[in-house]
Order: structure tokens, then C-alpha cells, then sequence
DNA sequence: TCTCCCTATATTGTCGACAATATATGCTTA
DNA sequence: TAAGCATATATTGTCGACAATATAGGGAGA
């Protein structure tokens, strides 16, 4: 808890470009999320800032900070002089969310397949003999972090940094949220892949219109699996 | 400045439903951005904590509540242990601005095509009626609330929350900080009448595809005139 | 004179306390 | 008993002070 002042000095010299400059409200902000994306703070639950300067051990300021930005992601709702909630899922939500996720990564698809250098494109087509490996074994390791690292490359492939940053602070953590909390697995895992591929293929041939037809296509599928999945879900939860 | 207790309390009785519980952190960041996107706060310039503090005449906690919303707004940036700088405009951001605000606002049209209902579209149309009679006397008010009451009303009507959402917390505000600072007017303040009307009609006869076309073709204009008075704009400044 | 290090200053980050507001509880009254 | 009001409690909003960090400026050494 208690730091050199000297010692601090030490290490900062020696980092000096270092983007590790994480203040405390950064950390909490990450965990908070992260507990959020996971299901460990349920969907739809109150975040009390006393309660939980208590649990994370910091002050309510950083606690504050920390929910400031976990608005702006979209992950919590704020009322003035009410309090914070997490969002709740619900089938309208997703689907909005996933219309939206169609039209932006589908502009991202078309726009790396003009922009994207020969370099990432070739970084890309070897994220997919990696995927293919892992689906070929039978590893449903694809769906983590596999997908969303595809869907990441293109996204930055596009160079527009307006549509970086709404993709990635806005919905993305949403569209995990979603996706953690449904245990998004099953038959889409190995036709996905053969979806990528295809949009892999569209953006090596700088094909932009494919590119985006396939990607919208792709959006599409995915939102339709997770409507059935979360229908089921929900009609489940009604019974119980 | 000073509040009787019991007066607080029958107010707030009195108005039960009312969204105006405007905290003081509230009332400074809307004071804030109304400055930084009417060019009262030079883009690029620094937002120091301790100077907006005494200028604004609230604590330092509120402004930095304040400044980080203007950040999800994308209307300042922040560095850790650094501060917090309004963004600066330049002709890439604008072009990657209006490329997104394509996409997603010909998705508006599209869906307000779909889901508005008659009062709405009659409201439409009643909108363009009062557009044409200051167009007529030769105001050029229609440029500023016209415009945007126009484009505000479609996109409310998309009733896509999501979508919503990042166009009014993310961009809109965005957009007008470059519209107000190039001081947008000129000849395209007619012709953009006569594309709001085929809009409009286009959502009347329900036609989802049209009304998307005609709505990204009426933003892509609008970038290309912005984008040529960007250009004047910075060179002459280069000049000096 | 230039470079490097160190110190001084200013700015941001964090904290605990107090004020204002909302919610829950119990009391009065019809 | 139920409805409405007043108080009590808990929660959020705001504040000023202190800690940690970055930046600017001056001095020592080559």
C-alpha cells in the first residue's frame, strides 16, 4: 500500500513509453466490467457505490469513475440521485443491438478490404489455419476469443477510428455480455468458421461490396442463432 | 444559492414525473458542451480541472464528472495523469465522421420507414411545410435547428434504442462542433430542402430501401461540401 | 555550450466528510 | 383499516484537502 516516492520515480524513468499507466479507477473500471460481461454482477442488479467501494477497496470517487464509464459502454444505466443498474437482457435489446452491429461491421468489412495492407491481410488468413486447427480438433475454444479476435482484426482493418471506437467501446462489450451470458455455443461454431473464410477471401480480393454482403450475412446468422437460443432462455425462465 | 429543506421537498412533490432533477454536475457538463461546440472552448485547447472549477464555479469532482462525459461524447480526449485536451478538428475525422453517420443514418431512415407510425410522418411533413416557408423568406435559419430537427425526428423513429443512442451521444454533438465552427451555410441549404422532401416521401410511401438511398445520398453531399469548405478553410489558415 | 539530473511547481488522482435527495418506516387522521 | 403525511434511514451528489504524477526550470559536470 505504501510506495517510495523515490522508487516510483525509478520505474516511471525506466518505462517511459510504457502505456501501463493504469490509474486505480482504470483497474476498477476493467474488473467491474469484466464481472459484469461474466454474469458475476447479474444483469439488472444495483450497483450501490458504497457496497461496492467496500468490496473493490477504493474510495467512492474511483467507484463514481468506474460507473461513469461503464455508461458510456452502455453496460449500466444511471438515474440521477437514484443509482446505477446494470442493463437487463432482453430479445429487443439484442436484436437492436445486432441490427446495429450489422450495418458498423459490415461498413468495417467493406472498408478493410480497401485499406487493410497485404500484411494484416496475411495476418488474417493465418488467424484462420489457427481457428481451423482448433475447430478440426474439436475445440470450442473458437467461439471465445477466436471470433472476436476475427471480428477485431477487420474492425481495425477499416482505419476509421470514429467506427473503431464506437464498435469497440460501445458494443462490443455489450454484444460479450450477451454472449458470455448465453454460453454462446452449438452448431454455429464450425459453419462460422466457414463464414470467416469466405470474408477472408472477399477482402483479399479487395472485393469491398462482397466483403460486405458476407459480413452482413454473417451478423445476420449469428443474431438469428442467438434470438432462438435466448427465446428458449427466456421461455425456460418463465416455467422456473 | 440557498435552498430551504421544506421548500426542496414540496417542489419535488409537485413535480413527481419530472426529468428536470438536474444535478450541478448535469447543468455543467450541457454548459460545457454547449461551449466546446459553439467554439467558446477552442478545439485543441487543454481543459484544465482547477481553471473550469473557478470559471464554472463548482468543485473539482463535478468537472470531472462533466469532462468525462464529454469524453464518451468524443468530445474531448483524456490521458491518464495528463488531462484532458477538445478534440481538433481535421478533415480526416470529418470524413471518417460522415462515413459512419451515413451508414447508420440511412439504417434510421430505413427503419423509420418500417416502424414510424402516421402522426409521426404527418408530423414530417408538417416539419417541411414550415422548412419551405423560411426557405422562401430567405432565412437561412433552416440550416441550423431546421436541419437537425429533421434529421432528429428520423432517427427517433428508427425506434432502434441502440441505434439512437450512439447517434445522439456520439456523434451528433460531433457533428454539430464541426457544422457550427465552419459556420455551415451556403448554396446547399436549398438543394438540402428538396432531399429532405424525397426523404420524407419516400418514408410515407413506406419505402424502406428508397428512403435509406436517399438518406445516405443526401449525407454524402452534405460531406462533400463540408469537406470542400474544410479544405478552403485550413488552407487559408496555413496561409496566415 | 550542451546534456543530464535533480528540484520546484502545477496538475491530476484519491480520499473521507458533509449536504441533498430518495426510499422506507411509523404515525396520525378520516 | 386505509390513505396521507412526517420523520428516519440509506444512498447519491458535492466539496476541500492531501497524495501521486507530469512538466518546467535551474544547476552541475563534461
Amino acid at each position: 500500500m505504501f510506495r517510495l516516492k523515490s522508487a516510483n520515480l525509478k520505474i516511471k524513468n525506466m518505462l517511459p513509453n510504457s502505456e501501463l499507466a493504469i490509474t486505480s479507477a482504470d483497474k476498477t473500471f476493467l474488473q467491474l466490467r469484466k464481472d459484469i460481461v461474466e454474469g458475476l454482477i447479474a444483469s439488472g442488479s444495483k450497483l450501490s457505490e458504497t457496497e461496492l467501494s467496500t468490496n473493490y477497496a477504493v474510495s467512492r470517487a474511483v467507484i463514481r469513475e468506474a460507473i461513469n464509464r461503464l455508461e458510456s459502454c452502455h453496460l449500466v444505466e444511471r438515474k440521477s440521485n437514484v443509482g446505477a443498474r446494470v442493463v437487463s437482457i432482453s430479445t429487443e435489446g439484442l436484436m437492436e443491438l445486432y441490427q446495429v452491429r450489422e450495418a458498423l461491421e459490415g461498413m468495417a468489412a467493406r472498408l478493410a478490404a480497401i485499406h487493410m495492407n497485404d500484411d494484416e491481410i496475411a495476418g488474417l488468413h493465418k488467424l484462420l489455419a489457427t481457428h481451423f486447427e482448433t475447430v478440426k480438433d474439436g475445440e470450442n475454444y473458437y467461439q471465445e476469443a477466436g471470433d472476436l479476435d476475427f471480428h477485431y482484426r477487420i474492425i481495425l482493418g477499416s482505419k476509421n477510428k470514429q467506427l473503431i471506437s464506437i464498435l469497440m467501446d460501445s458494443i462490443y462489450h455489450l454484444i460479450r455480455m450477451y454472449r458470455v451470458q448465453l454460453g454462446m455455443s452449438g452448431p454455429r461454431v464450425t459453419t462460422a468458421f466457414d463464414e470467416h473464410k469466405q470474408i477472408v477471401q472477399a477482402i483479399s480480393n479487395r472485393d469491398a461490396e462482397l466483403a460486405e454482403m458476407l459480413m452482413r450475412r454473417h451478423i445476420l446468422y449469428s443474431k438469428n442463432s442467438l434470438q432462438l437460443k435466448l427465446s428458449i432462455e427466456l421461455e425456460s425462465k418463465i416455467k422456473t
